[in-house]
DNA sequence: ACTTGACTTAAAGTTAACTTTAACTTGTAT
DNA sequence: ATACAAGTTAAAGTTAACTTTAAGTCAAGT
């Protein structure tokens, strides 16, 4: 099967341009052309696919070019794929722990302001703590560095 | 206990220019002058590790400065803040979500390329599948939108 | 008194990732 | 034959989030 660009881009949700833009930045590998225009294929649905999951991990276009560009050269480039691919594991790790502790964050300000609702006021809860016990530090601790946040 | 730009900055891990950024966009809520320069106290450095944690979710600043706002209002915008805090709690587990689905993929990458190194081509690999089991559909389904990708 | 270093503001510059515009081509329907 | 919808490129414009620059202030040390 093969697909016009504008249904591709609505199938992904995006725009016709972006994805001229994408193959424009060279991160759509040999887009079949007929009579100038692009027709996608199911090979190029598996690959929007992927691209789609690099770009929801905040891959920059930059590095994800790269990735394309080294699978392009085929074989001599296996080990280097594969270092760019446990480098951005490391990346989604980090971000989900990071995420993780954000959440427990904001689970802390629900109930703060539930609370606060409830009592029409903020100083029934502000004197606990402005800030969950997650992120609770009441000063700066000599040896602080924020990092793994 | 205060500190100086200069100091907190290299705690947070940012740079005294983009404190001042964040100060001018209305971030930084009533930080402390003296001879006109910022003097940033405990409390501030309690709203600043929220602030990371808001930037860690990618809020975006027009967003944070909003919350801020609503803040300084005082106890008529709790039902506001509320909601706002409740949104952005959605959206750090879709997030997540995503992430996760993403890291599936990866970690097919990681043993796609491991095995292919083994066996030094890709041709060992490739036929089972270019795509993880995750994201694997050979052709778009007549339904498929990407959504909760 | 003077230099130095750390601060200040306002404004201009940068970068990534699109988005829009303008001018043009092409296949299909009337 | 012609109009129209959907595609094309190249180039300019946009937006967010900083970053850099320029010109100035101020307290402390020599």
């Amino acid at each position: 099967m093969s697909y016009s660009i504008k249904e591709i881009a609505e199938i992904m949700g995006i725009t016709p341009s972006t994805l001229r833009y994408y193959d424009s930045e060279g991160l759509l590998p040999d887009v079949k052309k007929v009579n100038g225009r692009r027709v996608f294929e199911d090979k190029d649905f598996k690959w929007l696919r992927v691209l789609n999951c690099m770009k929801n991990i905040n891959m920059p276009i930059k590095k994800i070019k790269e990735y394309v560009k080294l699978a392009q050269k085929g074989d001599t480039t296996l080990q280097e794929r594969y270092d760019l691919i446990l480098e951005q594991k490391e990346s989604i790790q980090k971000q989900i722990n990071e995420l993780n502790t954000c959440l427990k964050e904001f689970e802390f300000k629900e109930w703060y302001y539930k609370t606060a609702i409830e009592a029409g006021t903020e100083k029934v809860v502000e004197n606990i703590s402005s800030i969950s016990p997650t992120l609770e530090i009441d000063k700066i601790p000599k040896d602080y560095k924020k990092e793994g946040m």
